[in-house]
DNA sequence: ACGGCACACTAATACGTTTTAGTTGGGTGG
DNA sequence: CCACCCAACTAAAACGTATTAGTGTGCCGT
């Protein structure tokens, strides 16, 4: 039996509840008057069709909306138009955190103009992570990867660059990586951090630290451990995991230690924000007795009074760097390389101050920005 | 010529940079010393294998991290394990709104235990969206869409239900739908803060709304309407597009009226706490003289002091709710359905009082929590 | 003892493209 | 006038799996 000639190739399923007919290049080749070849050739833009017949295909695919099948495309080994993103942070607290929603837009953005699209894939833990990724590639399914939060002894860059998978690493600096990395140089930011405050006249300084086991954690810790020396300033760090919880705690510890320092950075805003509220509750003023940092920035650090002086970086270009990166990598397969993002920039706001500057009476006198309106105080982005 | 006879089924490639030849099921077959049909059969699960050989298949792919062909199978039209998610507000302020990534991880969250992965899309316009569900569904490339930001007259879902693609609206209600929708009461949810406000003593109420062609923001708008009569509130409200510049704009405007109203309700919690920000940078107290309530609920309206009193939910949940219902319509088909989503409820915290009460010299002690550091106790205390 | 039948499995084909290897038909140079 | 070539197109063979229609077995009841 000759294979469905049975189908009704073209029928008038207006107001028809019925499914119309899947398309097939072989429709649009009979009502062209050419051949599924010449189709195929029309929407690969390759040579060999004369220009008449190239837009007279388009043209009658284009009626009938008709557009290649992409699982018969995919099995001829074309791309996939997709690139992906395995997640392993636990899925309630990533709503939270502005630094990923950025991030995903940025590299979304640019990744759409190229008509490619993310998957998105939340699971519980590194081993879950890396059976997605085998998953993935023995099932050719996405075009490439997007690993975030490179852990130092990660075993993700080793798995993928096996795999054969494209892909691109955020974080990743140091030792030679099988994968072109995108990474952010959180020495020099979190030393800009120090000189700040240490410029200010702080000496004793709290770190509420992100996640140890991260690489970027770890070159914001080696920063401490340099500016004991270069800038004579001591720093006591809490590790947390990011959570706006632990933030507190840590808070919490860190102001009832003796010797109480007069500084904290956080590694995000979340937990600076969460640590400000603690230090009010606590009514240490802010920054009167305590000056707050925060490494990251976002609408978070901006909203509080008094706002919190931030590292701040456009971490959507960082997604979109990201992005690019990777459409090269898929593209050209080229060596792996490792590519430096801008270095955050210190936004100075109304959180730090020099130390131990008593407020009046009214212990969050240094928290109520005056009854003048001066904007500077309020939102400006300079210092 | 016979098909590829010449490749290398089992390279010892370790070490070697080339990439592995591709496993196919004819290489599984052969090695579990059975034919291709019946690897596919123990793969797929179905009836017509003996227990032990269908153990001795599974174990053999699994040591090769050997899958079907993701692309072939979907050519026999198996499933892809994806859906569609595109959004059309503006990349840059994605991040910014703790809504979708809420949203999103809920979403992704339920639909990651049934495997399923998202593609997110961000296109411009409403236009460029409806390309894209035309190209994807021409491609075969989603299982199933989620509709965000449903609008007045939308023609999408009408669009959608004629591609046959299975779908789930988030927001829609009233005219019956060719979708099934998941929609939340914002009648009610309004009318409760309505209700709250008329019971301090509200009378005249500023409203900083969304976008007015949301279907959401009418039902909205018309909660606001009938408070009129109901509870005897006149309401002012103020259209903009979510962005916490036009919210502070809004804010500035409404302020400056007369008569003034003495609470603003805003309908996202970024607009919320920007407004906040401004009423403080006006030196108009709040609550003393402003009461300030967000629709909407997340760690930027808990931050600030005083924490603004908001209408609560589950967002994620709201995700989950929709992955699930999208994973029945896609697996059975069922005719069109409206589902409710639980009412928002309201969480009195600082930021509502009864209107024109001064504080006292210090304008912001009404606004600090007392010492206890329970933030149950400061999201409990309701009328 | 034999038809029948369930069971375990296989051969062959279909899915809808892309690609390779042709096949025309007309023009061109010698 | 012929050999040759090029442009324009087509026929047929992949791509890797799922499925349908079988093919042998061995077992059962009568």
């Amino acid at each position: 039996m000759p294979p469905n000639d049975d189908r009704v190739p073209l029928g008038d399923f207006a107001g028809l509840p019925a499914a119309p007919a899947r398309l097939r290049s072989t429709d649009i080749a009979r009502l062209a008057g050419v051949s599924v070849s010449a189709v195929s050739l029309a929407f690969n833009a390759r040579p060999g069709l004369s220009e008449t017949t190239r837009r007279r295909i388009l043209q009658v695919a284009e009626e009938l909306n008709w557009r290649p099948h992409r699982a018969a495309r995919a099995l001829k080994g074309a791309n996939n138009d997709a690139v992906g993103l395995v997640i392993t942070r636990p899925a309630r607290t990533l709503g939270v955190e502005p630094f990923f929603a950025h991030f995903l837009s940025g590299l979304q953005s640019r990744l759409s103009t190229d008509g490619v699209a993310t998957q998105l894939l939340i699971v519980e833990d590194v081993q879950a992570e890396m059976a997605v990724y085998r998953r993935w590639a023995a099932e050719n399914r996405v075009d490439g990867l997007v690993l975030l939060d490179l852990e130092v002894d990660d075993r993700r860059p080793e798995l993928i660059a096996g795999l054969r998978v494209p892909a691109v690493i955020l974080g990743g600096h140091g030792a030679p990586l099988p994968l072109t990395s995108v990474w952010v140089d959180d020495h020099t930011a979190m030393t800009r951090i120090l000189h700040h405050l240490a410029t200010l006249g702080h000496r004793l300084v709290g770190h509420v630290s992100g996640i140890p086991s991260y690489q970027h954690t770890r070159r914001r810790l080696q920063a401490l451990t340099d500016a004991r020396d270069t800038l004579g300033i001591e720093v006591v760090s809490v590790a947390t995991d990011y959570s706006d919880t632990q933030g507190a705690l840590a808070t919490r510890g860190l102001l009832t230690a003796t010797p109480r320092c007069t500084a904290i950075v956080y590694d995000s805003d979340v937990m600076a924000a969460a640590g400000l509220g603690v230090a009010t509750e606590m009514t240490v003023p802010v920054p009167g007795e305590l000056s707050i940092v925060s490494f990251d920035d976002s609408i978070i650090t901006r909203l509080p009074h008094p706002p919190i002086t931030a590292l701040t970086r456009d971490t959507y270009a960082l997604g979109t760097l990201t992005a690019t990166e990777l459409l090269h990598v898929i593209a050209e397969r080229p060596a792996p390389r490792t590519l430096q993002a801008p270095t955050p920039e210190l936004v100075v706001r109304g959180s730090t101050a020099p130390p131990g500057v008593r407020g009046t009476e009214c212990p969050l006198a240094g928290m109520i920005p005056p009854k003048n309106t001066d904007p500077d105080q309020m939102s400006a982005d300079s210092p």
